[in-house]
DNA sequence: AATTTCTTGTGAAGCATTTCACATGAAAAA
DNA sequence: TTTTTCATGTGAAATGCTTCACAAGAAATT
C-alpha cells in the first residue's frame, strides 16, 4: 500500500483545517500514552463522523492498519509533512502594536514550526525595544532584513489603513504568505498567499446564532 | 415583495461569513459616497460571483431593485439586523494577559456592536488594575457580576489548562455565547454557542499552501 | 490453522453549496 | 408612451463535500 504520493486532487480548506485538528489531537493523545488511534476515538474527539476522518486522510494515502488504527506518533508525522510543519518557518511580525506585541510572546507559535524572528515597526518609540528578546526594526529595513534572513511569512498586524502598502512591500521582499489581521480586503499576486483573521466575524457569527436561534450542523 | 421573514431554511456558515464580509464592505462603500450598488460590484470586491451575492440574501428576503441594485444604507442596515448587530452586545473577557489586554482595546469590536463592559482575571497583581476605563475584577464575582449586568457573551483568553474549567462557570452563569482563543475541544451544553479563534490553524494553512503550492479556490 | 473480531480505505450515494440562465420588473432613454 | 437597458430573484444544473456501506486485510482468539 503506498503511503506517499503527491497531492493530485484540489484539497478543500476544510479538510486542511482539519489536519491541524488531528495534529492537534494526536499530540495529546501522545502525552497521554496511547500508542495507536482509531478513526472513531479521533473523530469522538473532534466531534466528526468515522469516514470523515479516514476520507480526509485517503487524500494522502493510507496510513493505517486495519483491525488496529493508527500509529500516533507515525501518524502525527505524517500530517505533519503534509502540512509543512516537520521543518521551522521563519516569521516576522510586522506592527508590534497591541495584537502584534501579544502575538510575539504566544509559545505555541514556535511549537508547531513557526518561528518569529523579525519584528518591524515605523514608530521611532517601538524601534529598537525588546520583545521577548527580539530588537524591533526599523521598518525602512523591510526588504533587506528579509531577504538576509530568508523569511517566507509575514503575520502582519499593522492599521488597516497602511496594511496594503505594506502587503506591497513585504511582496517586494519576496515574501510567499501572509497573514493578515487588519480588517480589510488586501491585494496579492496570485502567487502570494494570503489569509486573514477577522475576530470581528466571529463574534457576528455568535450574534447570529443567538439572535436566529440557529442550529449549525459544524460550529466548528 | 416580501423584505423580512424569520429565517425558516438552515443557513451554513459560509453564508454568514460572507454576510459578515458585505456589512464591512457597504459600510466602506456609504463612506465613499455610494447610494447603490449592484451584486456585480459586491461580487468583484469580494472576489465571489454575482449570483453567490445575490443567493446569500435571498435566504433573507429581497432587498433590492432590478435595473438598479441595492441602496447601500438600507443593505447594511438590513444585514446589520440579520446579524444581529443593530445593537449592542454587553461582552467580558476572562483572562487579561497578552491576546486579553490586547483585545480590550480593540475599537472595532465596540464599532460593531460589541462592547466590552467586564474585565476578570485570577492574579491578584492584575485586579484591580485599569484597562482602557475598565477595573479588572476578581474571577470569584464571576457569576454575579455577569449576571448583574446581563453579560450575553464572553471572549475567553486564559490558557488552555484551565479554559474548560471557566467555560463551565460562564455557562453557570448563563453565558450563551463564547469566543474562546485557547487552543483546545471545548465542551458547552448544546444550548451554548461556541466559536473557536486558531491562529495557528491559519498559519498551518498558508505552510501547506506553499508547501503544496496549493491553488485553492477560495482562500477567504 | 482456522475463525472471529476489528478497523481501514474507498467507490458510490446522499446532501449541500455554488453557479447558471432566464423570466421578471424597474429605471432610463427615446 | 414606448422601447431599451439593466440587474434582481430564483428554479434548475453543476459542482463539491460528507456519509454510507462493505470488501479487504491485519490482529487476536480459539
Ligand atoms: N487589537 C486587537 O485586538 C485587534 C484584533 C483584531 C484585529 N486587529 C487589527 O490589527 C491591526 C493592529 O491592531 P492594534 O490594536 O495592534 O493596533 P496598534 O495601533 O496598537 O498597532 C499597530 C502598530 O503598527 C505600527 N505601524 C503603523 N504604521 C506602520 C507602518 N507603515 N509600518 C510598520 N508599522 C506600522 C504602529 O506603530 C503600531 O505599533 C489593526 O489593523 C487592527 O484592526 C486588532
Ligand atoms: N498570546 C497570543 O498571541 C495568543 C494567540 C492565540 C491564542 N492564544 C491563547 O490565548 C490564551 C491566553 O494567551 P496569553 O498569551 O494571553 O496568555 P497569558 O498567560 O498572557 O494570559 C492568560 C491570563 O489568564 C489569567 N488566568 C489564568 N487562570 C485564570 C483563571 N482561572 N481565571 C481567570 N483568569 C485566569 C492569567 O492571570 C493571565 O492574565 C491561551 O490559551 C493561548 O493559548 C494566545
Amino acid at each position: 500500500m503506498s503511503s506517499e504520493q503527491p497531492v493530485k486532487k484540489r484539497i478543500s480548506e476544510s479538510t486542511i483545517h482539519r489536519l491541524s485538528m488531528y495534529f492537534r489531537t494526536l499530540s495529546l493523545l501522545q502525552k497521554e500514552g496511547y500508542e495507536t488511534v482509531s478513526s472513531k476515538e479521533l473523530a469522538r474527539r473532534e466531534k466528526l463522523t468515522p469516514a470523515q476522518v479516514r476520507k480526509d486522510l485517503s487524500f494522502f494515502g493510507s496510513f493505517g492498519t486495519r483491525g488496529l488504527g493508527y500509529d500516533v506518533i507515525e501518524l502525527k508525522a505524517k500530517i505533519g509533512e503534509i502540512l509543512g510543519i516537520d521543518r521551522v518557518w521563519k516569521v516576522a511580525v510586522v506592527g508590534i502594536g497591541n495584537i502584534g506585541s501579544a502575538l510575539v510572546s504566544y509559545k505555541e507559535f514556535t511549537r508547531q514550526g513557526f518561528k518569529i524572528v523579525k519584528l518591524f515597526d515605523n514608530d521611532q518609540r517601538k524601534i529598537g525595544s525588546n520583545h521577548k528578546g527580539i530588537v524591533v526594526s526599523d521598518i525602512k529595513n523591510l526588504e533587506k532584513e528579509i531577504k538576509e534572513d530568508g523569511i517566507e511569512m509575514i503575520i502582519l498586524t499593522v492599521p488597516a489603513t497602511v496594511a496594503q502598502y505594506m502587503v506591497d512591500d513585504v511582496v517586494r521582499a519576496g515574501v510567499k504568505a501572509i497573514l493578515n489581521f487588519a480588517p480589510i480586503n488586501l491585494k496579492v499576486p496570485p502567487d502570494v498567499y494570503l489569509r486573514n483573521e477577522n475576530m470581528s466575524m466571529e463574534l457576528e457569527y455568535l450574534s447570529f446564532a443567538i439572535r436566529n436561534n440557529h442550529t449549525p450542523k459544524n460550529m466548528k
